[in-house]
DNA sequence: CGAGCCCAAGTTGTCTGACAACTTGGTGTA
DNA sequence: TACACCAAGTTGTCAGACAACTTGGGCTCG
């Protein structure tokens, strides 16, 4: 078939492979069938294989051994993988419930101070502006705000999203999100969070606040998401020290 | 210099680069030069340098753009990069402030369930344990239990670790430590950590349960790590979504 | 003069084949 | 039994070539 292929290949290598791995075609801690054999399966060279598989260990799904064998990593799945980029939308759904939203109003406002700064914009300068209420099987669980340019999305393209996703509207305007930088800091709930959230003032929250990027490095969204403490947990896969090291086996 | 060479290629070119990046070599959206030319430079073949380049990639720190070259990322340095594998005190040390440590205490202990599940042991089975109170410039900022095996390291070798790193004493033992996967969750200061951070109690923390694996993925360290909720901002840089994509340009 | 097409140079992406470095299990020997 | 050695299999690195793509300049044509 003749697809236009827009990305490279080693990155659909990777997706068909994580996608096995994920499967459950392998086992934890098994071997998989060595390089020439893999690529020749998927109808690729070595070198691309080898350059996907470079991406599955950086993730951390898969561990190779100079000599001996490249072998599935053991370990639980990472629930709710921060290195990953997805919307509440999907993190809600891998759990299984159903998600929706109980709250959701778009409006042009006045850029916060940390916000402004992720846009490089004057603070007070108007930007669009999303408040939304997620729910897991219709218990609120996150409160979150999403900031972006007026040019990209105008407040009525934004309520006018319903149950599509923002990353992919952004998309269709041209502003293709191509990473995110997330810091993480524990909050407690103000009166109006509480409130939509149906939790007690000052009860325990963790705040993501998130710049996303485009490839050409240009601020497409910002949004601040405040999690119930004990809806999600989130993890993360982290090198080191040292990058390798294997002094003896 | 005739260096023993433990660790790949890749693995060490990648380090070259990271250091040159980090050093402020390259200005934040500058062009490298291309790949043919670093790699006559650093006197190795494209092949590896691209396998380095795609690890600095997966790290956020370069960008390729097919037939156009390989640039600097945009982005403020991200304060501990959660994708990192540091301790308490490089972390500390980082801020520019003066680490230390205001308590510690070792001993032989029965492990708790969620440690024991990780080292795939019996709940109450003897491990040894570390109690430590980290301080930033004579501040109280974090409380810390670390968790090992007694075959790997005893209460009193624990003890007599002194200033020195953990991972260190671990790999000192055998048990180098190639990787750990950390959930996040905030917290309250229950009583006695209230106490020993010098905070009142249902005060809020950033916890940190990490597991720490060898290269052959067997648990080699767990630890508990309770941070004051302004004494440190965690960051982490996200994938995605779509991992590539750039329909034009 | 401006808009748009075209092309050439430069860059990253992929392929092929070969050999080096390393691991592992088995065999033979002392 | 213990040890040295070897052979097969695996990943790591190298070299060279060509494909795919971007970019900027020059050209033509209106």
């Amino acid at each position: 078939m003749a697809t236009p292929v827009r990305s490279s290949l080693r990155y659909q290598i990777a997706d068909v492979l994580r996608e096995r791995l994920l499967g459950g075609e392998f086992e934890a801690g098994e071997q998989l069938p060595s390089e020439p054999e893999l690529a020749r399966s998927l109808g690729v060279s070595r070198s691309s294989l080898r350059a996907a598989i470079a991406l599955l260990e950086a993730e951390g799904l898969l561990r190779r051994r100079h000599g001996s064998g490249t072998y599935v990593t053991e370990r639980p799945l990472l629930r709710n993988d921060l290195s990953l980029n997805f919307g509440v939308a999907e993190m809600i759904a891998s759990t299984g419930l159903e998600h929706g939203t109980s709250y959701s109003h778009a409006a042009r406002e006045g850029a916060p101070a940390d916000v402004a700064e992720a846009f490089g914009i004057e603070t007070g300068a108007p930007l669009s502006a999303l408040h939304r209420v997620r729910t897991a099987d219709g218990k609120p669980v996150v409160e979150s705000v999403d900031w972006c340019r007026e040019e990209t999305l105008d407040p009525s393209e934004l309520s006018a999203l319903g149950r599509g996703s923002l990353y992919d509207a952004l998309a269709a305007h041209g502003s293709v999100v191509h990473h995110g930088v997330a810091s993480i800091t524990p909050t407690r709930a103000g009166r109006e969070t509480a409130k939509r959230l149906k939790v007690p003032v000052r009860s325990l929250l963790l705040t993501l606040f998130q710049v996303d990027s485009t490839s050409a490095d240009e601020v497409a969204l910002v949004s601040v998401e405040h999690h119930l403490a004990d809806a999600f947990e989130f993890t993360v896969y982290r090198r080191g020290p040292g990058e390798i090291g294997d002094p003896h086996p």
